[in-house]
RNA sequence: GGGGGUGUAGCUCAGUUGGUUAGAGCGUCGGCCUGUCACGCCGAAGGUCGCGGGUUCGAGCCCCGUCACUCCCGCCA
């Protein structure tokens, strides 16, 4: 018999009745009756009631074992009655009885009970994380990790991609976020990075002809942590192709991206083409570049229908500068003045002056009788009586609607396609200023009147982002994305638009409100990156100080080509229907960027700071 | 770097207007219990109320400082 174990907890049946067996694995829980005890084992499998009575030589040791030890039981499958079955357990149809029990590991009294999934500390968590991750739900969800990035290797590869590494240390890029970095022993004051993202490296490797490369890419990034933004460390599904346009890096990744939610996504139903949306459509309509397409409201420009009108606060606004506009944000469902001052409260707690609206009431009017009224009596008798005139129309109310009129309302009311019941708001001034808050009231709507989907996959690509902006601190043209994309037009735009006018292949693909990825379709030719780079204030000699690699392998013959990098931290999270990176993360650091359980970073020895020439100058203590 | 929240038993939390000896559930320990699977019942141990200072006759509660954790802003090409 092997020392540890015939089976494993989670695989007896009703059809290993009679067997003799050996389980190892922890005590998960203990019923002890006195004269009959219980044992759960639990592995990584499953579960297994083991059970002791008094006659049995082995229940003096069986009364001594705790929760989470590790013990060995040698026993016999047998049958349980219809009784006592536990249909919550694949194996609750059988039980060990035990006929001895080894105790392999023992364990102190713990500092998280691993049975149960309540919330605990996270201070507690990621010190005993290894107790952490016996519990059932991380357990589920790291196991689900696993089989997302298994899948995703298997779909690319199937899609006929290759994957290669790329490497961990190199050198560090000026560009984007703050690099990690590592001493070089061999050069005393030199340096090494870890990569932010293989973005140079894949596209040296379709430079070097490997026409579609993919990778589950660590990357390294020394920015403060959120809760769905690991501090450090990330993994992408880093993706690069040759020969290739923009609809053709959507075509290889949709099917992809799909096909995993499908597999991974507990049946929730996922775009079956994801939309695509220019930048600008986007900011217009949701107020904002990663839209949550759960929530079926669009945003629409009223500006006009406040122009001279009645509401001298808005109408006011528009004569004093020609650029303010007048959003409306619809409300199905809202029409009601108790939601309606909610928002505006809401809009105030925000630091906003608050949230015009219009509610859309029945058309009803008072009509006066001067006519018998019971024909019967031939009484006279005036009364007043309501009447719903037009159930295609509706009655604008609330302070704006009477400022700007009926005839007004009305129009906005159409315009907006909203009927009775309904309501509108309204957010004012310059778009660059509000758009922010408005995608905030467009969520809170949604979700406040329950017109957010909640069991749905919404993806959509955003496309046609803008090549550069304005750095309105800086006073200067800033690269708006990546400085590696291609502007749409190439050179010819370069020389001759507007900067600010020029769009790029460079694209964003959005689930539920999360981007997931950024991508583009990369500048191949060096001449165009030197001009965008000098349009964004790099000079030439500048650009090849720092990207002198990248611009020598552009010069020998770059192929088109375009990628993208899903993150897979995000996508594990909206599938395991988790809020925080913790949950999906086997051994992540606090927000502090520090691991409790290993105790990193930590202080190093002198003699390896001198091997690395390097003396600390650290800050003076506080106080 | 900045803002918010939290900090009371091993764990999750309650603790009234500042007022006697700071409570509950889970866990732990002891006892009882032959069909439980969140077993049940009885009992016990377990507290620097994060830390330091202040106000007060009196502070878990109020004030100041500080630390830790967390969420957010900045940052994340």
């Amino acid at each position: 018999m092997h020392d540890y174990r015939t089976h494993t907890c989670g695989a007896l049946r009703k059809e290993d009745v009679g067997k003799t067996v050996r389980l190892s694995g922890w005590v998960h829980r203990v019923r002890d009756h006195g004269g009959l005890l219980f044992i759960d084992l639990r592995d990584h499998y499953g579960l297994t009631q083991a059970v002791a009575d008094p006659q049995s030589p082995a229940f003096k040791d069986a009364e001594k074992v705790k929760p989470e030890w590790v013990v060995r039981i040698d026993g016999e499958v047998v049958a349980r009655t219809p009784e006592t079955v536990n249909p919550n357990l694949p194996t609750g149809e059988v039980e060990v009885r035990i006929k001895s029990i080894e105790v392999l590991s023992e364990a102190k009294e713990l500092p998280l009970p691993v049975f149960g999934e309540p919330d605990y500390p996270e201070e507690t968590r990621l010190r005993y994380r290894f107790l952490d991750l016996r519990r059932e739900g991380l357990h589920a969800n790291i196991m689900k990790r696993q089989a997302i990035i298994a899948s995703l290797r298997d779909r690319m590869r199937e899609a006929g991609f290759f994957e290669f590494q790329t490497p961990i240390l190199t050198a560090s890029s000026p560009e984007g976020a703050r690099d990690y970095l590592v001493p070089s022993r061999v050069h005393p004051g030199k340096f090494y990075a870890l990569p932010q993202a293989p973005q140079q490296f894949k596209q040296l490797i379709m430079i070097a002809g490997f026409d579609r490369y993919f990778q589950i890419a660590p990357c390294f990034r020394d920015e403060d942590a959120r809760a769905d933004r690991s501090p450090g460390e990330f993994y992408q599904l880093d993706i690069e192709m040759s020969f290739v346009t923009q609809d053709d890096v959507f075509n290889a990744v949709e099917p992809i991206l799909r096909g995993l939610f499908e597999e991974f996504g507990g049946g929730k139903p996922v775009t079956p083409k994801f939309p695509r949306i220019p930048y600008a459509e986007a900011m217009r309509k949701y107020g904002t570049d990663k839209p949550d397409l759960r929530n079926p409201i669009e945003m629409q420009d009223a500006t006009e229908h406040f122009k001279g009108s009645g509401f001298k606060l808005f109408a006011g606004m528009i004569d004093m500068d020609v650029n303010t506009r007048i959003w409306a944000i619809p409300a199905k469902g809202g029409g009601s003045r108790a939601f309606c001052d909610r928002m505006n409260a809401w809009a105030q707690r925000e630091g906003q002056p608050g949230l015009g609206y219009i509610i859309f009431d029945k058309h009803i009017e008072t009509v006066v009788w001067d006519k018998p009224v019971d024909a019967l009596s031939g009484e006279m008798k005036p009364s007043a009586a309501y009447q719903e005139l037009d159930p295609d129309r509706a009655l604008g109310k609330g302070p704006i609607a009477k400022n700007i009129g009926q005839e007004r309302s009305e129009a906005i009311r159409q315009q907006m396609g909203l009927k009775a019941g309904d309501a509108v708001f309204f957010v004012a001034g310059l778009p660059s200023e509000f758009v922010e808050f408005a995608a905030r009231a467009r969520v809170k709507i949604g979700s406040e009147l329950g017109l957010t989907a909640t069991d749905r996959f919404d993806f959509c690509w955003i496309v046609d982002f803008p090549m550069f902006e304005w750095n309105d601190d800086e006073k200067r043209i800033d690269f708006s994305h990546n400085p590696f994309s291609m502007p749409q037009g190439g050179l010819e735009a370069l020389e001759t638009k507007d900067p600010l006018d020029i769009l790029a292949y460079q694209y964003d693909v959005v689930c539920n409100g999360i981007e997931l990825s950024s991508g583009a379709i990369r500048n191949h030719k060096s001449e165009i990156m030197e001009k965008a780079f000098a349009i964004a204030g790099y000079p030439k000699d500048e650009l090849e100080k720092r990207f002198g690699g990248m611009l020598r392998a552009l010069q020998y013959g770059a192929p088109p080509h375009g990628g993208i990098a899903p993150g897979i931290d995000r996508m594990v999270m909206l599938l395991c229907d988790e809020e925080n990176l913790r949950q999906v993360v086997m051994f992540p650091m606090n927000q502090q960027a520090e691991d409790l359980l290993m105790g990193a970073p930590s202080e190093v020895s002198p003699k390896q700071l001198q091997e690395l020439h390097i003396r600390l100058a650290l800050p003076k203590a506080k106080g």
